[in-house]
DNA sequence: ATGCATGCAAATCCTTTGCAATTGC
DNA sequence: GCAATTGCAAAGGATTTGCATGCAT
């Protein structure tokens, strides 16, 4: 996470507080919880309320994203250029790794069959990645 | 949910008790929270624990499934004899809708491309179902 | 100087755990 | 009768809220 979101946020109203940038820079594009992205600050004076108001100001702003696993641990993640990416969850070492399709089509038969108007979707894999199968 | 399951529960030594039968009947192919399940119970003398112990038990047979949305509320479902089944969940009136797909083609195309051995996947869709929309 | 952001404390909500009383087998 | 299951109370963990103080603008 970067200037870009900074600048986002300063346009958009919201002040730039030191806590908010030292909370952007942990923002990663795998998915992390406000605890662990509170956990990685160098700065343990900041409060983990503040990283969850910070957090929700970008959800806000469409600047990150939140989903969740199986855990039920909401998680947050940048957004990257690519529209829609999904995640392969290794059930033995619990890394995520994030992949990207290119599947349009996929999704559009399942609107046209449905009926149903997609504005957002989640994907997420379980299995065991190449090094722990 | 059904006989069957109760059959089950009895051949793995699980004893067959009035709040878990009727746990059972409420159990439907669309996801419900545990409280929600509680809430339906006419029995208001089975406690909302019961109703969580119950469920765990069924999830530990492979009876039902537990899935949880963005609202990071865990829900409860029946497996259908479809090994995988989504949702599309609709964002105005916040109705769940099971939906189906033969994609086998779509998950080894992943399995291929990333070298993971994929034991199962979540897919939910988010949109305007075409009442709404 | 103004009022948005922060830290701290505490509340809330969902879920889990401990334990004595109850019930199925 | 015995052990599994239950209800109740309480703990636990993540997330949210209230409020006085601090800080960006």
């Amino acid at each position: 996470m970067n200037e870009a979101v900074v600048k986002i946020l300063k346009n958009n109203g919201y002040r730039i507080t030191s806590p908010r940038v030292k909370i952007i820079k942990e923002i990663k594009s795998s998915p992390l919880s406000a605890k662990q992205i509170h956990e990685n600050l160098n700065d343990k004076s900041i409060d983990l309320v503040t990283v969850y108001r910070t957090l929700e100001v970008l959800v806000d702003l469409n600047l990150i994203a939140k989903i969740t696993f199986d855990d039920n641990i909401i998680k947050y993640e940048a957004l990257s250029k690519h529209r829609h990416h999904h995640h392969l969850v290794c059930e033995v070492c619990g890394k995520i790794k994030d992949i990207e399709m290119e599947d349009e089509e996929f999704f559009n038969k399942i609107m046209k069959k449905y009926k149903f108007d997609l504005t957002s979707h989640s994907l997420e894999f379980l299995g065991r990645c190449s090094r722990c199968s």
